[in-house]
RNA sequence: GGGAGCGUGGUGGAAUUGGUAUACACGCUGGCCUUAGGAGCCAGUGCCGCAAGGCAUGGGGGUUCGAGUCCCCCCGCUCCCA
């Protein structure tokens, strides 16, 4: 075989992406007369190589954009970095480089993979989040939500790591010790600025009913993020001083239960209570030991504890003595950070009254009415019928949840209101690798935020990093010691950068407009171009990058910066790639590196075995011999495709005129491929049975190809050439170079990813003749061919008389005949 | 503990949404071709059975002429939240 004759993906990819590239086809322009599409991946964090799920989602992705613009609409499909973050420290203090140097390194590194992989990014709208042209506008916005109250500052609980001396994220303690240096994390308040998410609660729930295009599993897991519950909010006045501890709860209709109250030990009156009481050490060592507690440690079903704090409180309606404890199941994050507790109906509170010895009332009768407290073993949590509960006794839950509350406004001692489990953002990092947040400390003025014509507040790169982790920020004098804008006093810059998430909450904005200088977003473009319409990445984002994202959307839209509610109309969540069962991971040796399968393969043989070895929504399980497999078929297709250019050179593809059986069918088969494969992939995204229906196609022209009795019919190759021309234009989103190197040998003209996408002939999908199932008693017992066009009637004669099903019914009286036009008929006897 | 999802051949996975269970691929078996093959081509391959036939979609029940698909109970696995 001659050279150009062999399939040898590495010298068609280079060829076929270096074309692509001269000719800009995937650079996309901002106005046109076709139809928009925006189609996003999840831009990927430069860690130093592309790994499998970075394949995947920008496989599928890739996939997509090319069939969108085959389909005839302007698709934009670009690509850039989310290029802050702590790796990049770590990397830059273990390998003595800068963490700027680390991640441009990585980003030029990673370009050159993807762009081998041959996706058709538009790389003309290529940015970095690290690049202040990217992140001044991210300060913009800042102080313009600064303006609007969308930003305050306050002190807070996080992890702290003292080794490392800096904050870490919940998800960076493992175990309660620090992910990098294993010493244990520790609780610390610490002042920091916060974006005020709460205030879009409402909307950023609601709004969720109208994202049809995503998946359930990511709307529930949002809803529940942002816990809305509906409740009452409830003084409980504290003996011998002024002031009320304030309570939030969802079962007002237990309040005749409440015996004690539990505090959280972050609460303020813990130690304000227990102060001078004989109690007042115990509460502080309490406080302490839970402090050293991790959160999920504390979460854990087992070891409630708790102690008295010395103090009582009253209870709004009743008078009672309630003695206030503080408790290390109470979180001070939710709700006011205080919790009525009422034994009989909490199972939290009746195991902590059983360990401590409170008071049981029963308040709440179920269906089989009181139990009784002593015969109480765990808490009744159901909705029932009110007792003990003075006036409200005989009411249901429901009910009684309201009259309580009114009740309670009635007196001053409370009302109905709504609680959120959603927390406000906190955006403060005490890191290096980050956009500096713009506010200056001023000894006068407090905190001003640093005047727009000030911008950007450009993070130093001349800063060296410790050895012993955290920012080097605080140290540079010249850089911290600025001026106060206000009193022009002196004064420092904050220290502290965001949490990198915020760049990622709007970096889909500005791909509409990259390179605009005047301000975040270019109106023009942002409008067309906003919404995106399809987006896809990793379900592990369901919460935090996704509500992030809508939350941002929606403050942008506040700003006047853009006109969409929502960032992303359609929702793609692909699956894990794993491998032996378990996610690949360096620990478990498991890895498989795409650059390398690229190499060994090229990039059309993973492009279609990523795709065909799973639907994208589920986990991929890799597969060395899968791999091999999509090799073999492209071999396949090569050689088909060479075959067919070569013997059909010239002969147009078939349309009309007789043809013998075997020929017939490949024609039949050609259209039926093209509309399941336009179903499949086109539709629903089904890429792993759109790649069979293709596999079947080819499985068929191979057979035709070799079939004797048709070998000197005139149709012959035009009948050839339909099919394969088919199988080459339905199967270029998945292995596009491939497909354009047998378009151009077949003498096809221009790229495939701007011809049209097939149609399908309906006529030639209609057959003569029908396979039709005979059941008897609804099991299989014959197959008819009948005429398509049979009516009922001769379907069912034809099954009656069928010698096989003759033999199952036995002689018997036939009850009834059920028939399925063109497929099925059913004979009950 | 709460929520979501999943369970189909030796393996990855199909099944027009209630109508031929196991498409396509991997693997395996046999054959052809070949100096050779980790290449290519052809055929076979759910299980039991010589066959007729029977049995099979985690297990058990139900609805239906007909259930992988719908309903109830149980078992197992995965993810998210606590």
């Amino acid at each position: 075989m001659e050279d150009s004759q062999r399939y040898d993906p590495k010298s068609i990819e280079s060829r076929w992406q270096q074309q692509w590239e001269q000719d800009g086809i995937f650079a996309v322009s901002d106005d046109s007369s076709k139809e928009k599409y925006y189609l996003l991946e999840m831009f990927p964090y430069p860690s130093g190589r592309i790994h499998m799920g970075h394949s995947r989602v920008y496989t599928i992705g890739d996939t997509l954009a090319r069939i969108r613009r085959m389909q005839g609409f302007n698709v934009l499909h670009p690509m850039g970095w989310d290029a802050f973050g702590m790796p990049a420290e770590n990397a830059a203090i273990a390998n003595k480089t800068h963490p700027a140097r680390w991640t441009y390194d990585n980003i030029d590194y990673m370009r050159s993979q993807l762009k081998k992989l041959g996706y058709s990014h538009d790389w003309s709208r290529e940015f970095a989040t690290c690049d202040p042209s990217y992140y001044r506008w991210e300060q913009l916005m800042f102080v313009r939500m600064w303006e609007k109250g969308l930003v305050y500052r306050k002190k807070s609980l996080v992890n702290w790591c003292d080794t490392c001396q800096t904050v870490l994220a919940n998800e960076q303690v493992e175990a309660g010790n620090c992910w990098r240096c294993d010493n244990p994390v520790d609780q610390r308040e610490l002042f920091g600025y916060f974006f005020k998410i709460t205030d879009y609660a409402d909307e950023l729930l609601s709004k969720l009913d109208e994202l049809t295009g995503w998946p359930d599993s990511v709307k529930i897991m949002q809803r529940n993020w942002i816990g809305k519950s509906y409740g009452a909010e409830i003084h409980f006045p504290i003996e011998g001083r002024e002031g009320v501890v304030l309570v939030f709860t969802t079962r007002a209709d237990t309040l005749y239960g409440a015996t004690f109250m539990s505090l959280a030990p972050e609460h303020p009156l813990a130690l304000e209570l227990s102060a001078g009481t004989e109690q007042e050490q115990a509460v502080r060592e309490f406080i302490a030991k839970v402090k050293r507690q991790s959160f999920s440690q504390r979460a854990d079903d087992k070891g409630k504890e708790g102690v008295f704090t010395g103090a009582w409180c009253t209870h709004p309606l009743t008078g009672r003595r309630m003695p206030v404890y503080v408790a290390n199941f109470v979180l001070m994050e939710y709700g006011t950070g205080a919790v009525m507790a009422v034994p009989t109906h909490d199972q939290r509170d009746f195991e902590f009254a059983s360990e401590y010895g409170l008071e049981l009332i029963e308040v709440i009768a179920g269906p089989d009415g009181a139990v009784g407290v002593q015969n109480m073993t765990q808490a009744f949590t159901d909705y029932g019928t009110l007792v003990n509960s003075g006036p409200f006794d005989g009411l249901s839950s429901d009910e009684a949840k309201r009259a309580v509350a009114a009740e309670l406004e009635k007196k001053g001692m409370g009302r109905e209101t709504i609680n959120y489990r959603l927390r406000d953002w906190g955006i403060s990092r005490q890191r290096y690798w980050g956009a500096p947040i713009p506010v200056i400390h001023c000894d006068k003025c407090g905190q001003v935020p640093v005047p727009e014509a000030d911008l950007p507040v450009v993070l130093p790169l001349d800063a060296q990093l410790p050895e012993t982790g955290g920012s080097p920020l605080p140290d540079l004098a010249e850089w911290v010691n600025v001026i106060c804008p206000v009193c022009g006093g002196a004064a420092r810059r904050e220290t502290d950068t965001m949490d990198t998430f915020v760049e990622s909450s709007w970096y889909f904005a500005r791909y509409a407009c990259p390179h605009y200088d005047q301000g975040p977003l270019d109106p023009g473009p942002t409008d067309y171009w906003m919404p995106v319409n399809q987006y896809i990445g990793g379900i592990e984002h369901a919460v935090l990058h996704l509500l992030y994202s809508r939350f941002f959307t929606k403050v942008m839209r506040d700003l006047g910066l853009v006109k969409a509610d929502e960032p992303f109309t359609n929702l793609l969540t692909q699956g894990m790639v794993i491998k032996d069962g378990s996610k690949m991971s360096k620990s478990k040796g498991n890895v498989v590196d795409p650059d390398l399968m690229v190499q060994r393969y090229g990039a059309d043989t993973v492009r279609l075995f990523i795709l065909f070895a799973a639907p994208p929504e589920k986990e991929l399980e890799w597969s060395d011999r899968g791999v091999e497999g999509a090799s073999r078929f492209l071999g396949r297709l090569w050689r088909l495709g060479l075959a067919v250019a070569e013997q059909a050179e010239g002969v147009a593809p078939y349309t009309e005129g007789e043809l013998p059986e075997a020929l017939g069918a490949l024609h039949t088969k050609t259209h039926e491929t093209i509309k399941k494969v336009s179903e499949d992939s086109v539709d629903k995204y089904q890429f792993n049975t759109a790649i069979a229906a293709i596999m079947e196609l080819v499985n068929q022209i191979s057979l035709v190809e070799q079939d004797e009795t048709v070998a000197g019919d005139p149709q012959r190759a035009a009948v050839l050439r339909e099919a394969v021309e088919a199988a080459v234009v339905l199967i270029s989103p998945m292995a596009p170079h491939i497909a354009d190197e047998l378009w151009q040998r077949m003498g096809g003209q221009g790229y495939l990813v701007n011809h049209a996408w097939p149609t399908w002939d309906e006529a030639a999908l209609v057959r003569e003749e029908k396979l039709v199932v005979v059941q008897v008693q609804g099991k299989v017992r014959s197959k008819l061919t009948m005429p398509a066009d049979a009516d009922d009637a001769a379907l069912e004669s034809a099954a009656l008389s069928d010698e096989k099903v003759q033999k199952f019914i036995d002689g018997r009286p036939v009850k009834k005949v059920i028939v399925v036009q063109g497929k099925l008929v059913n004979i009950v006897i």
